[in-house]
DNA sequence: CTAACTACCTGGCACATATC
DNA sequence: GATATGTGCCAGGTAGTTAG
């Protein structure tokens, strides 16, 4: 049984810290405390609940059994309390310099971070605005570490933990250039996979997209004769050519220079998601940028 | 070589006591 | 009761050691 009345509850903030790095010295560095200070740390919830917790190994420090139980529920219970503690505390954008950190793919830069990017950066002289690459496998522990406060990415229910918010729903259009020599306004089967179309892989080097599992299933292909690695380029690369893509319909209306065909078939869709780490899911100032992100993102 | 641990030191805080 | 001063303790620091 523990004594809260001789227990210093800033070890559980480490316990908490610990059991998700699993290594002292980044726990440290999340604590802004020294490395051995978080060991003595370790030392005393040792000896608290008379249990190693964690066990140095070679590909880390493996919980105990105990710690595992311990990891869910202290999490939730320190959650709660900053919730409680946070109820009534209100962020002021003008006082604060925070810097945003904000991971996102070039789709949701144009759609959601542009028009948002004033508001972030505008309302303090202090405030900075990072903007990093997305890399969908390191998401959840980059959020869960607050090196990145929230991301932008298409709705995929693997992201288990993270807590997230639908912006849009987004559709793909045939796009090509205004001046493209044989192109008509509508078009059928055929003459859509006679096309020379070019894609966004995301990962690199892939010529099946969205699209052509879609196609299958209707029993045709296309011929994907270039690869990129975003939309920026690819939409250059069809004012620059005679090729097509299919790209999202919010990035490519309104632009003079492009015009889009109607396709013989439904296009696939997408859903933008903002996401963001339970950690956060209280804080004031999570609050007031998501905030910022949902007012700006559905207004446009 | 990297990461955890140990020994030792120090600044700051809490508490006790003194003074008004 | 409020404020000033003295003192002991301890959290967290650095440096060095140990272990895998």
């Amino acid at each position: 049984m523990i004594n809260f009345a001789t227990t210093d509850l800033n070890l559980l903030k480490t316990l908490d810290v610990l059991l998700t790095e699993h290594n002292v010295t980044r726990a440290a560095q999340r604590l802004h405390l020294s490395q051995p200070s978080v060991s003595v740390h370790l030392a005393k919830l040792r000896e608290l609940f008379n249990d190693p917790l964690l066990i140095p190994s070679s590909r880390g420090m493996k919980p105990t059994l105990l710690a595992e139980e311990l990891r869910q529920p202290l999490r939730n219970a320190l959650q709660s309390l900053e919730m409680t503690l946070n109820n009534n505390q209100v962020f002021n954008p003008v006082l604060e310099n925070k810097t945003w950190k904000i991971a996102a793919a070039d789709y949701a830069e144009f759609i959601v971070i542009k028009p948002v990017m004033k508001n972030l950066i505008g309302q303090s002289s202090h405030s900075k605005l990072a903007i990093k690459h997305m890399i969908p496998d390191k998401l959840v522990r980059q959020l869960e570490r607050g090196e990145i406060d929230i991301a932008f990415h298409v709705r995929d229910d693997s992201l288990g933990e993270l807590k997230s918010r639908i912006l849009l729903t987004e559709h793909y259009v045939l796009t090509a250039r205004k001046t493209h020599p044989s192109l008509r306004p509508k078009i059928d089967l055929k003459q859509f996979s006679g096309l020379k179309h070019a894609i966004v892989s995301p990962n690199g080097g892939g010529f099946s997209g969205e699209t052509d599992t879609l196609l299958k299933a209707l029993g045709i292909e296309r011929n994907v004769v270039l690869s990129v690695p975003n939309f920026y380029f690819l939409i250059d690369s069809i004012k620059q050519s005679d090729l097509v893509a299919m790209l999202p319909s919010r990035l490519v209306t309104n632009d003079p220079e492009l015009q889009i065909i109607e396709l013989p078939f439904t296009p696939p869709s997408f859903e933008l998601v903002m996401l963001w780490h339970p950690r956060s899911h209280s804080d004031p100032a999570h609050q007031w940028l998501r905030d910022q992100v949902l007012n700006t993102a559905l207004i446009h």
